[in-house]
DNA sequence: GACGAGGATGTCAGTCGCTGTCATGAGCGT
DNA sequence: ACGCTCATGACAGCGACTGACATCCTCGTC
């Protein structure tokens, strides 16, 4: 259970995804081929399945850590259940914020390779479909684990869907911005620009 | 360019809609197979990627139409351009909400047709993640017509991620609302909520 | 130190989505 | 009648992905 990575030539998983990165980068997603990957990385087609579900997963393998970080960091989030209304909404986006904050510190990897690896996906549809597909669980999980704490459904998924909007933004300012400033920057000048975004009252 | 329908059996393409969704519906989106959907309508497999590009797209075939309605009405709303930064930003959101009101008024087919449609999307993660693209490319065409109508980069781009996050969470519940509330209420519902979510200042 | 279990890999064959290419046949104008 | 256009059919082919079975290394056990 502990990945005592293997008897063969170790990290094959890793093999293939440095391949496929490389190879995805230098002629294009759809220009490589799955047996291309695999005889890079000395092994098979076969063998590629079983370790990626999908072609594209190659890209995305490391996001269900990323997802375990932003739910552990709400569950753990001081949220105040007990409020009423407008209250419990509200620490709910604060939470939610503060995760991808913390999130933003931690999990993700240098502009440099994060660049490349955009550069890949924003080439690719389909790539691009299986990025937001990732966002969305992150989104759904987030919403689930802010109803687990007491928040009512509409603001739940409201708080959460928001929550990944902005992330979104900050993300692609991120990889875009010219003068490499941090993530986290992005992240709170999304979640602070949210403020100016709505209505005050209405 | 009108589309006179054609010298062959008419309605091609509606025919191969119907014969998809039918099918989907029955056995499943990954059991069918194009082959059938094209023998069912009475054309050819090659036929059918002539009017769609992919096995997916058939059931999304009316969404550049709910984009342009969006763009339309946004591009048709009195942004107040000439305000001060927090006014422009949330003028915004105002007038996204507003063309989602209006595209909930005009665009979308009845409940029942929707939960057909989405209970086959929901029970495959393909057609979610193609579902995704799609808003998301509403998203970054929303996005486009708030900078070209004077918004700044930044709030552009949060209203309309937070506008269609908005929408999303409104069209799940009204797919799932076993009230059968209209459409253009949860919009309202979710779009109010959005107040009620964010830290009022901070 | 042989032996059996388990897990990662290789091999093979097959299905299906999707594409390029060329042929066919109906309608339409001249 | 002639030819043009255009939707369709007919084929051939590539590549992603899957299921079934064989192999082979490693380790624990006797």
């Amino acid at each position: 259970m502990l990945g005592l990575v293997g008897r063969w030539e170790p990290n094959a998983k890793s093999r293939l995804r440095q391949a496929a990165m490389d190879l995805y980068a230098e002629h294009g997603f759809d220009q490589t081929t799955v047996a291309e990957i695999a005889e890079r990385a000395g092994l098979t087609e076969r063998t590629f399945f079983r370790h990626f579900t999908d072609k594209r997963e190659v890209l995305f393998a490391g996001s269900e850590r990323l997802q375990e970080l932003l739910i552990d960091s709400v569950a753990a989030s001081s949220l105040s259940v007990g409020a009423t209304a407008p209250f419990a909404g509200s620490s709910a986006v604060a939470a939610v914020a503060a995760a991808f904050e913390a999130a933003a510190a931690d999990y993700f990897p240098p502009v440099e390779y994060s660049r490349q690896r955009q550069r890949v996906i924003d080439a690719n549809p389909a790539l691009q479909e299986r990025e937001l597909a990732k966002l969305d669980r992150v989104a759904a999980a987030l919403a689930s684990v802010l109803r687990e704490r007491g928040v009512d459904d509409l603001p739940a998924a409201l708080a959460a869907e928001v929550g990944v909007a902005a992330f979104k933004v900050a993300f692609t300012r991120w990889v875009t911005d010219p003068a490499d400033t941090a993530l986290i920057e992005h992240v709170r000048d999304a979640f602070a620009g949210l403020d100016a975004v709505l209505p005050t009252g209405s």
